[in-house]
DNA sequence: TCAATGTATATTCCACAGCATATAGTGTAC
DNA sequence: GTACACTATATGCTGTGGAATATACATTGA
């Protein structure tokens, strides 16, 4: 009886997982593009690459867990927009060094706060101090053991 | 300080969101790629076309909080595999009626104990039973907030 | 009845992700 | 130093999602 229970329990909590999820996502998305022209993933890629300057493009896939090729290919779009640039790797003539841009640096400063207040405003206005701090707990432990394991890392 | 600090954690606690979130989703639509030629999105339209048979596009689009296009391509993709079926609404002759195909129902039941096992698995190898319980809540009550305000609602 | 408005769905266009593959470069064994 | 395996990235194909639009139907009110 126990297991049956927990077993809708999980399923009741994946579902809300990838509500809350989507509906976050859609939400900070509108607001980013409304007001920089960007995405949600875009803004995550500027806002990494801003906080690891010199990483491979294989970095932030691993980071993300998405493919190599959704990668490359992410970056060709800020390249494009003149946000993030692709430099040789001295080390290893195979991959590129990614940075931002002056300009990239720029947008996602201003994009940072559109995003902490989206956020802030969407979730401190739903939960109290002691659920988010709940929340953000179990979250990191779930994500440690999900990267940890390699779960859901994608093959291309 | 305890504003930047509560930013800082928003920002966190939403990446581990994600980052959950699509490593679940992947690892899930692994499983149940080779076990029943589906993915995890199509197996959560096919659970809720069991649990509301007769319901329409639009209830699942708002589900799912996903558009209507894609909802209805979904559709049609099930129904091309003869998982679900369209039927004319009798009250409302703009709108169809959806509901599984014995076929359909026959899959979501082997699919279930594939989905379920499986997160069984990733959920609870990963947290104990007092963090899952926090999870669930904060998850639950974030996902009735962002619903109750229509955040993240696409348009199309 | 008929026009105006709102609603449900399908269609179209564009952007993006996964996968498989190609290409280029690296490192090692012999 | 050459063949081989391995690695990093890029690219083509296909499927899918979002947004805008089109179409059909329903409902309201004069």
């Amino acid at each position: 009886m126990s297991g049956a229970h927990a077993a809708a329990d999980f399923s009741e909590l994946f579902a809300d997982l990838v509500r809350c999820e989507t509906r976050l996502y859609h939400a900070l998305g509108e607001r980013l593009r409304e007001r920089h022209g960007i995405v949600t993933s875009q803004y995550e890629f500027l806002s990494y690459l801003r906080d690891h300057p010199g990483c491979r493009v294989a970095d932030l896939a691993a980071e993300f867990a998405i493919g190599v090729g959704a990668t490359s290919k992410g970056i060709d779009r800020l390249e494009k927009q003149g946000w993030a640039a692709r430099r040789p790797n001295p080390a290893d003539r195979r991959s590129s060094l990614l940075a931002l841009t002056d300009d990239g640096a720029r947008l996602v400063a201003e994009a940072e706060r559109t995003f902490t207040d989206g956020l802030a405003e969407l979730l401190g206005g739903a939960l109290d101090e002691p659920a988010l701090t709940a929340l953000g707990r179990a979250l990191a432990t779930l994500r440690a053991a999900l990267e940890r394991d390699q779960v859901g890392t994608p093959a291309g």
